[in-house]
Order: C-alpha cells, then sequence, then structure tokens
DNA sequence: TAGATTGTTAATCGATTAACAATC
DNA sequence: TAGATTGTTAATCGATTAACAATC
C-alpha cells in the first residue's frame, strides 16, 4: 500500500505533530476526525494534511474522515515507534542527564542502554537508574551490545575526536546535540541535530524583528 | 542598507550556523572568505549564501569575498545578540537545570534574570547561582524587573494554565520545550519551539527508512 | 588591465494550495 | 440516493539554483 518514493524533509517533520495530537485526541476519546477539522486545530490546511498522508497510503475514508485511533496506529508505525532502538547518552553533564530522565525513549522508538562519560566525577554516578560507565569501557560494551544510536551531548571540545571513535566502531546514526556538523564529515550518517544556541538566537532574530508597536511601553525606555 | 521586506523562515534558521561558523573561522585567524569557500565548508550552495546575505545588505566586496569578523559581527547584529532580553525560566526540572546551567545566554541576545517553579521540593534550591523561586512570588517580580522572554520547561499538565498567565501579565516571547502549541491560543505571541520528542521521532523516521544495505549485519537477526 | 567574486536577475525546482472527480 | 469528505491532479506560490553583468 505504501507508495514511499522520496519523502520530503517538511512531510517528515510534521509527522511527530500528527501523532502527538492524534494520540491526544484518541486518548480524550474521539473516534473520528477530518483533514479539516484537524487543519482548524492544528494551523495547517486540510489539503496539505491529506497530501501528506498519501504520501504514504489511503488512511481515511470518503465521505467519513479518518478514524483518530488507527490513524495515529499509521503514523506510528510510518515513524517506526516499535523499534526500540538500541541507544547511548554520552556526556552525563546537564543535558544528557535532562534526556536520560526525561525522555520516554521506548515510547518513540528507542531503548535506553547506558550512559558514557569520561570525567571521573560522574563515572559511577546514578542517572536515571543507569549507571555513567567510564568510556574507556565504550569499545567492549559495543561489542557486546551493539548499540545502535548514539545521543551526543558533550562539550564542543571533545566532539569531533568522539565522533570519530563511534563511527569507527560502527555506530551510524546520531541525535546530536553539540555544536559539531556530523553530516559534513560523516554524509552517510543519519543525523538529528538539536542545537539550542541556533534555536534561542532564532528566537532572538524573531523578537528583535517583531512589530514593535506590540512591545509593551515600559520597555521602550531601555531601548537606543 | 537594509532592504528587508519579509525575511523567509528557512533564511533566518541558516543565519545562526553562518554565525557560529563565522565566529569559529574568526577565532582561527581566518580574515576573508568567498562564498565558494563557505558553500564547501557548510555544504550549502555559493548561491544560496549570497542570496541569503543579500536579504540583508551587501557585505562583500566583489571580486574579493567576505571579511569574516566583519560578516560575523552583521550577521550578530541581524540577530540581535546585543539585546539582552530578559528572561525567566520556568520549571526547574532537568531541562530547566540544563539549559539555566548550560546556555550562554549573554552571548545569545538574553540575560537570565530568575527561576520559577511550584515545587516545594525545587524552591529554595540553587540553579547556576540563581535561587528557585516560588511561582506565586511571580506576578510582583513581573512588575519589578518586567521579564521580557519566558523559558518554557514544565510538565504538559501545567502548562497550559501557566501561559495563560504569563500571558496575561504580558509576556509575548517564549522558548518552548513543553509540548503544547502556543502559536495556536496566542497568534501574536512569539514562539520558538524546542519538541525533544518530535525530534526524536523524527530520527526513528529517518533511521527505519534509511538504506538498510547499511546496517550491520549483526542486527538483522533482531529483525522480524 | 585581467581575474575574481559579488550582487542581482532569470530559470528551475519543489512544496503548498486549490479544485474536483471518485466513492463511501 | 444525497451529502460529505477523501484521494489525486492541476495551479500557484515560494525557495533554490544558475547565470551573468557589475565592479573591486
Amino acid at each position: 500500500m505504501p507508495k514511499r518514493s522520496k519523502i520530503s524533509m517538511s512531510v517528515i517533520r510534521r509527522l511527530p505533530r500528527y501523532y502527538r495530537f492524534l494520540n491526544q485526541l484518541d486518548q480524550d476519546g474521539v473516534t473520528r476526525i477530518s483533514s479539516t477539522e484537524l487543519s482548524a486545530r492544528l494551523g495547517l490546511t486540510a489539503s496539505q494534511i491529506r497530501q501528506d498522508l498519501n504520501c504514504f497510503g489511503g488512511f481515511g475514508q470518503q465521505g467519513y474522515g479518518y478514524m483518530v485511533h488507527q490513524l495515529a496506529g499509521e503514523i506510528g508505525h510510518i515513524l517506526g515507534v516499535e523499534h526500540r532502538y538500541r541507544t547511548v547518552i554520552f556526556g552525563a553533564g546537564n543535558i544528557g542527564h535532562a534526556i536520560a530522565a526525561q525522555m520516554d525513549f521506548g515510547e518513540l522508538g528507542f531503548q535506553l542502554i547506558g550512559i558514557f562519560d569520561n570525567d571521573p566525577q560522574k563515572i559511577g554516578t546514578v542517572l536515571h537508574g543507569i549507571e555513567v560507565m567510564d568510556l574507556v569501557w565504550f569499545q567492549d560494551f559495543y561489542k557486546k551490545y551493539v548499540p545502535e544510536m548514539a545521543a551526543l551531548c558533550i562539550p564542543r571540545s571533545a566532539i569531533e575526536e568522539t565522533v570519530s571513535f563511534l563511527y569507527g566502531l560502527g555506530i551510524r546514526n546520531y541525535w546530536n546535540f553539540s555544536h559539531y556538523d556530523i553530516s559534513m564529515k560523516y554524509p552517510d550518517a543519519v543525523v538529528e541535530n538539536v542545537h539550542l544556541n541556533d534555536s534561542l538566537l532564532t528566537l532572538c532574530y524573531e523578537i528583535s524583528h517583531h512589530d514593535k508597536a506590540k512591545k509593551p511601553v515600559a520597555l521602550l525606555k531601555h531601548e537606543k
């Protein structure tokens, strides 16, 4: 049924939002929804939603709409949430800590199987039930458990060396929180970047260029 | 000189990367660079880089290229890094903790002036030199310091109420880590979302649909 | 001046929106 | 059957790439 040729990144990045939204509706007991209703709630066009879904198959019913529970399931399957890719976090600093504790890896297609760091202060501490291991053990760990994805939460200074090491062992999938462009050096790697600095700068731009008239008057005196 | 009409989001989201890259080059002592050289290093086309920059002005010199230090400065100015928008973090959990400790707000156009939470366990603790304050004090705090941006790191259950409260006080700029679509309810708000779940699901999709032939053989036996 | 590289216009490509026939 | 809403094709819009004249 899937007519998958080459799905554009624009479409792919909308899928998690559909998924999140449909699951919410499902939990709220909504059984059926039309593309028009969905579009109103998501701030998109109905046309776009139907186009997006039809990249993967015809999940709706003419004259009726989409079954919420079923569609959520289909999208989850498209995303691959059932996979449980074995995942290791590198870097037990603040960000590593946060994602270890906070992410529901199991519901999002992954399974956290280890956390590594090279800081003696952090090694041996326990994050969210998992003991932080010494990076020097990782080669053995890799052979034994063959992790498939690395979440990179390490400082700028260590990132290049670490990626080179991990890539050398065979890891090709990266969730990258460090400011380093993995794809430039390793074109066959699958990389999802979370660059918080870039995100904050984007917000800074948006605030700076937003219609000044809407700013609270009190702030104007601080401006040149 | 700026010919700013309406800059597309695609362009804006590339600016922080240019900025980061040029600063790096500047630190490395590179004084001059051509769009072709930049494009090779960033994995873009020279044409696109010149188009992007010319949205804001002509920063180069024909036959010569761009001055690295000057261009970095120009882009920083376009982004608004000198602003120091007064910022408050809501939620002193893992993510709030991480961004308080890790982000160089001052270099990115912001200034962290407070952290609030409603959990008695967290109130009074100190994150990165700032004491976590009780959310009930925020109204007074707002009157006194007029924060301009709110970083939202609070659980799903509390986000709706919190945003309603903050918006009511007059805050219009949000860096949103919570799974809640602020812009749907408050169309005039300036929102930058960091949805880590969505990011991870996108990665899951990418891994799942990446050429299977490249997977290590050892993994195939785990697949159905 | 000749060579290089920008700034900018034109051409292409891709993504979104509109329209409507198919069909539940 | 009539009404509704999808799936899909066509039209539009926007973003990227190519080309080249301007000029340092």
